[in-house]
DNA sequence: ATAATATATGAGCAATCATTCAGATATTAA
DNA sequence: TTAATATCTGAATGATTGCTCATATATTAT
């Protein structure tokens, strides 16, 4: 059942089911997909941003309108538009002093929607236990 | 076009779109619902996790073939196991003394996609401009 | 019983990061 | 021009967090 591999160098055990490792092994994505994916989600990963790119989902909005909707000081939301931005979730445009923001990527709403049947499904299931 | 609001305490604005905002406000989900989300991106935004969940999706696999993909340590595979379990992302089962973690939610994989979906759109952009 | 193995766990540490604060830049109004 | 306003930016800070290390627990083999 088990086979005996060369030991890994991290992990302290010597018992490994190789066929499945090695199976796994070459199904697991390229480092560079999964390295991106990582800081899509790490950016998705803080309420302040979440919350910005529902609003921005709703609507163009300008930097202080941003500030005033999440009861948030201006600089605290432009550091985190810059995150965003970076990410090329959201584009901006100036008219005057004031610059507004607006999403660049539909897929965002989808992948809230994913997330919260997630949600929904743990809150059921604990439900019914 | 700019109507004058009660001035915000954080942000230092007094120039605000106010129907913009009280539209954008209603739409807005419930905290909890917010704060479930984040939570769970938070957890995705790890590629040391990020690896295992996918590797799950191929195969239950117990903890030490886990490290062994990774090329990690068994403890520090043990510690982000638990935060998936906690987030109900994976499940397991014992034998004897191996653990077997598997996907606990079909979502993920989906979840995944759509990430992806959105990094290769990033690119394709890129490679256009 | 003891030894060996697979996993779990808690403390400690280094790195990351979200916000604040102070100030810089850009635009408009007076 | 100067004053006011909207936004940006960089440094500092407190909090979070992923990993390591040592050790504890649970199971199997001898």
């Amino acid at each position: 059942m088990y086979n005996k591999l060369q030991e890994c160098e991290k992990c302290d055990a010597d018992v490994i089911h190789e066929d499945i490792v090695s199976q796994v092994k070459n199904k697991m994505p390229q480092k560079e997909t999964l390295k991106d994916l990582t800081q899509l989600f790490k950016v998705f990963g803080d309420s302040t941003r979440i919350r910005i790119l529902w609003a921005l989902d709703e609507s163009e909005m300008c930097v202080c309108d941003i500030a005033y909707l999440l009861n948030m000081t201006q600089s605290a939301i432009s550091h985190q538009l810059i995150v965003l931005k970076q990410e090329r979730l959201v584009k901006n445009r100036k008219e005057g002093k004031i610059v507004y923001y607006s999403l660049n990527d539909e897929h965002v709403k989808q992948i809230f929607n994913q997330g919260i049947v997630h949600i929904r499904e743990q809150n059921e299931e604990q439900n019914n236990v």
